[in-house]
DNA sequence: CGCTCTGTTGAAGGACTTCAAAACACGTGG
DNA sequence: CCACGTGTTTTGAAGTCCTTCAACAGAGCG
């Protein structure tokens, strides 16, 4: 394994990255380090706190209630919740999901450090999906009443909020067009190129990294099965796309990826 | 015609309800009253005055700016253009739709009286998506940067916009789940509810309305095609679940319908 | 009245699903 | 450390739902 760097990404993102486990959970140093604060997370320039000032992020600093680190499978909240916070991740990964009226689970989303989960209780004060670990992960809590209280004092706060909503709802509509008339190797194609980009914002490799969801969470999300999910990322490692062995993906030909969904 | 009071739904929106024309356009009085405003607006229950109090609706109306009535097929606004205001509609219907890179359009979503149209524009300051208005139909310009100012003074408004953006984030979670799990039928099974559900909030028919949109942008709307969707309607007719006559629906099995897409 | 856009319907084909079986990975406990 | 069991992934074969192609009918508008 001539990778291990980069084994785990949450490694990089952890206080001491230079600690090394192969079994990725007993020795890693708390994530949950007492220090932390917006102004000294590296996550601070794709987080709520972009175009504060320090003053600023001091007093969002102030509401923000660091919880404990999660483990794989812990969910944030639940469907049908009170909504109290919305919640920035500061490591790991989240999915989101809905159980339909046969119970099976539809997935909704997923998240990664720097964006912010939760604003699907905003509208009627109750969640409207449920969130799940997918591996470790720490969050920083943020009580919506408070937040909205100063919101009301930091007009760049207020408005940096809206733009995440707002953001929100163009990422959706593209997850629209995508349902909507993209094929199953499309839907893959643009789905490894927008983790891609993520993993990119976070300072973390872009052409290979770990799926921490299953093949049926992934299908689930991009209305496919996860036979069908399989198969095309078989088909797409023969044909030197990318490389898959079991969660790990290495991407061999980003721009040929980019071509496959119509992005020059 | 039995039912020609329900014609034209703008009719019972318009101004005078009382007047009657068979060609929709050219009897009716100027939907455009210079005397309109929030207060006096029927659909202020379920617009952006919702839970304000009088003296705040006019506050808010006096950044609002009615801009004069559209025909069938005039945009709003365009993919691209600069963002400077969100619209709420007064009568009328919109389609959104984005090109894609092979030129052919694909349909993020209809708008209805009472609803707000713009927010994709607010992340990035340019618009996402082109806008079109599927039949004449007017709407309140409401520019954002002043509603925005207006918002820091009025706890009541802020709050009521933000609720409005959540409100957008959830219906976009509900069109996911419906895309990558629904069938053709279920799909258009929802739509129709959908659009039912939202003729009553404007105190019209639920069970027999206009389908503004073609069959192309349902199919669009929908991931399917637009044979597909004129084959399942002639299905649900035959079925005894709806009566189609081109664009006119009549909903004859309410309850047959929601069971097909699961709501008990 | 005739043109064009929209909608309907049929027949054939295809993309993805479903069902099934086996291989593999991983965590647990011996 | 290995054996085992469960959950995940792969792959195959058959089937299905929807699409594609095509022709025609109808509606709306000059």
């Amino acid at each position: 394994m001539t990778h291990q760097a980069y084994r785990d990404h949450t490694d990089i993102l952890a206080a001491s990255p230079g600690t090394e486990d192969k079994s990725g959970e007993a020795v890693r140093p708390c994530p949950q380090n007492p220090a932390i604060s917006c102004s000294g997370c590296r996550l601070s320039d794709l987080c709520l706190p972009i175009s504060l000032n320090k003053g600023e992020i001091r007093q969002l600093d102030d509401i923000i209630e660091r919880s404990r680190p999660m483990r794989k499978g812990e969910h944030l909240y639940r469907q049908k919740d009170n909504f109290r916070s919305i919640f920035a991740i500061r490591t790991g990964s989240f999915k989101s999901y809905v159980l339909g009226p046969d119970g099976q689970s539809r997935v909704t989303g997923f998240y990664m450090p720097g964006e912010i989960m939760g604003m699907d209780g905003i509208a009627d004060r109750h969640h409207s999906v449920s969130t799940v670990a997918l591996e470790h992960a720490s969050v920083c809590e943020i009580p919506f009443s408070q937040l909205e209280k100063l919101g009301q004092q930091l007009t760049n706060l207020q408005s940096r909020f809206i733009a995440i909503m707002g953001n929100e709802i163009v990422k959706d509509q593209h997850i629209h067009t995508l349902l909507s008339s993209y094929s199953a190797e499309q839907r893959l194609s643009s789905f490894l190129l927008s983790l891609s980009a993520r993993y990119a914002r976070c300072q973390l490799s872009p052409d290979r990294f770990i799926l921490h969801m299953t093949r049926s969470d992934i299908g689930e999300y991009l209305g496919l099965t996860l036979e069908t999910v399989s198969r095309i990322f078989s088909a797409m490692q023969k044909k030197g796309l990318i490389n898959v062995r079991n969660r790990e993906i290495d991407i061999l030909d980003m721009a040929r990826l980019k071509a496959i969904v119509g992005e020059s």
